[in-house]
DNA sequence: TTCCTTGCAAACGATTTGCATTGGA
DNA sequence: TCCAATGCAAATCGTTTGCAAGGAA
């Protein structure tokens, strides 16, 4: 997924938020931004150290991540084999929900219409509301084949 | 989540699946099933081990939580910590999604409307096919807080 | 009886942390 | 300068596996 605005914006606004929190915006940090701000999908710690090209050992790595997300930059989840994924929180990317793909595993970025969003806003508040849960998000998974696994 | 069919029937449905593949419906493999049975959500390996009161070793809990999940019986996913929760497929319990505490991690099972779940999945083949992936289902989550933590 | 299953202990792999060193504001 | 951030190595923790003993068909 792209930044929904200027590549200088992403920076600026992540700056602004690690500042607030008195951490620094280091080189490590830039780079983890900015590899996941060209990403289509969430990515794994490892898939980041092979993608940055070892520049970051793992353990600098998972530091880094876990500043990024407790500052709100980074959004955690976990993938079908329970390794964490990470991808930038939706206030810097835009609301998206994922293509997850049943065979190889691989997961995509998908935004679905406006309407559809605004009735799932509505129907996950009520249905939470219903057992006395307040809603405040929600995820939803399209489970299916990517291209390539379709054809086996 | 309650099992759709008379409890008897669950048994007889888990020990059919399990003798096509040669397997045995054992005491550990009943216990797990019972108990998954009666939980209003996922549980994780340690919830089992202490819910079953220790009864079965956690190796031999992983074996048997293996087994079933491989003979279909149990789906597993991952919590907000990566830890892995087992719930009864379902092919056993009915299509359903879940409710998910964002502060105390609690998950349960919720079932949406017949028309919304229609809708969900049309709209999910609809975007699935947009980027070439066919769609085979959508898990929901509903992250909210529960009416413990509604409270603080 | 025949294998599948179990249980213990050791092995694993992803993630975390102690500590001395480095580097950014 | 000064304290946050880094990197290495060791420690954790959930989960997996080798192997000998036990149990279901």
């Amino acid at each position: 997924m792209t930044n929904a605005t200027r590549p200088d914006d992403l920076e600026r606004q992540v700056a602004a938020r690690l500042a607030e929190r008195d951490a620094r915006f280091t080189q490590s940090r830039r780079h983890v931004v900015r590899f996941l701000d060209t990403a289509d999908g969430p990515i794994s710690a490892s898939g980041l150290h092979a993608g940055l090209d070892g520049a970051v050992p793992l353990s600098s790595l998972y530091r880094t991540l876990s500043v990024l997300e407790e500052a709100g930059i980074l959004a955690r989840e976990h993938d079908a084999d329970g390794t964490a994924r990470y991808e930038l929180a939706e206030w810097l990317t835009g609301h998206h929900h994922h293509l997850v793909c049943v065979r190889c595993g691989a997961i995509e970025d998908v935004e679905i219409d406006a309407e559809a969003e605004t009735e799932m806003t509505g129907l996950v508040a009520r249905i939470a509301a219903r057992r006395g849960f307040s809603a405040t998000g929600h995820r939803i998974d399209i489970e299916g084949r990517c291209p390539a696994c379709r054809s086996q």
